[in-house]
DNA sequence: GGTCGCGCCTCACGCAGCGTGAGGGTCAAG
DNA sequence: CTTGACCCTCACGCTGCGTGAGGCGCGACC
């Protein structure tokens, strides 16, 4: 007997005959021969077939790709290098699972991640969602949004109440470097941009020096961050991004 | 504007309007407020909801689960930690995945884990598939078998010839011991004993002495077993079973 | 040679979790 | 009053099989 049938396969190789059925049905693997009957009888040719299809399988590569990595000309390779990357990549997203189940149960859904809604309690319109959406247009593809988005998904009302403090007490200084009369090249307005700089990149993402200015030159340009700084104090907004450039030629 | 549209709750949250509609459909997801024109209609509520959703999802709770965990009076304490196993296990697979694919990577094929039709050339009619078959359907369900699958399923030609080799020399100690007229009580069949479920520990899955005491009763009671060791040399069976026995002896 | 029981066969529908049109209203802006 | 971006409701498609239904094939035992 150097042929076997469905059942024995199946056995053999821990699927199912369905599993079987199906592989042949969409050609993925066909038994070489068939008895009088019908019955599908496998080949070790077959079974050594089945036997990488299994493998694969087990990588999670969906059928049709299997199908053309082992009829294909393709470099078996290529395929299992960017499988080890997906799997890798698999690999991150469950180890960032794991950290927020874990942040899940110790908070137990009480100090939960902040809804819009309350980011707009807690920033008032300036935080509007129309406005995020836009920022996701403009920024998406940047990495500094998606480690942002990262980042922030998880942040608790508590932490976003933390974060608002932060902004404050930079902006306070900024105010009050601005009516003490100094100008936005002295000492405390460059502290507060380099303290900015700090909260952002704590907070949200990586900020160098050369990016902050461009962030700066934004302040002013877009009137929505003008508002924020004007509402503030009058010139506000030129002098935070002056002393932001003065900072970062202090940094250069 | 206390309400959002689809388009707008999707672009914040991450998903689809599809998908919103999906989760309106199955009943998960139903926008408190409809406008006259039919639109949906999301409330802060809704959206604390959805984000809770959006959360359990990332778990990859199927739907179902995520809908009675947030209406029903289940504690979201025991999903939790269920899922938690459940991420830790894909963890465990994935490692496996990695491993796997390196060894893929490194021998490119060429020392592929064996197929039936390889082990059959190497160990004879012995190793029938109809045997294994019935191995798993007895043993199926041990941690043993599990153990032993997990491992050989691993195994390349190479190793199983390295196997059998083993088997063989343990084998060839057994008959030794039994012409030179040594009772199976002896020093050297014992130590062929104690050989033997090394040889299975480091090959297939942990063997305690009392295990192994009931693996030797198996090879009597067992005619396809005892076959194997009578053809090896007469009385061979009974003698292997009480040098098991013996050897267990010395080691309790 | 009947018939039991298991294994094989071919349909064919079902499942999750949406993607992806088709065909048609709605709403703010110009 | 039109345009264009949204919104609506069907409704079929996709993966990778699970799960019967209804019906032969085959070795064993009577």
């Amino acid at each position: 007997m150097t042929t076997w049938t469905v059942g024995q396969v199946a056995d053999v190789f821990g699927v199912t005959v369905r599993t079987l059925h199906h592989y042949d049905e969409i050609g993925l693997l066909v038994p070489s021969e068939r008895s009088a009957a019908g019955y599908r009888l496998y080949t070790d040719e077959d079974l050594r077939r089945l036997q990488q299809i299994v493998v694969y399988r087990r990588l999670e590569l969906p059928l049709d790709e299997i199908a053309s990595l082992l009829d294909g000309d393709e470099d078996p390779d290529v395929h299992l290098r960017r499988q080890r990357e997906v799997v890798m990549q698999r690999f991150d997203e469950l180890t960032e699972l794991v950290v927020a189940i874990d942040r899940a149960l110790e908070r137990e859904m009480d100090e939960r991640p902040a809804t819009t809604a309350e980011l707009k309690e807690l920033f008032g319109d300036g935080f509007s969602d129309d406005y995020q959406q836009e920022a996701q247009e403009r920024w998406g593809e940047t990495d500094a949004w998606k480690q942002s988005a990262a980042r922030t998904s998880r942040y608790t009302p508590a932490d976003w109440a933390e974060v608002k403090a932060e902004m404050e007490a930079v902006n306070a200084a900024f105010v009050a470097a601005l009516e003490s009369g100094e100008p936005a090249t002295g000492e405390a307005a460059m502290d507060a941009a380099e303290a900015h700089r700090l909260h952002i990149e704590r907070r949200f993402y990586d900020l160098s020096h050369d990016v902050h200015r461009g962030l700066a030159d934004m302040y002013v340009a877009d009137p929505r961050f003008t508002k924020t700084y004007e509402d503030l104090a009058p010139g506000l907004a030129a002098y935070v991004r002056d002393a932001i450039h003065a900072n970062a030629d202090r940094h250069a």
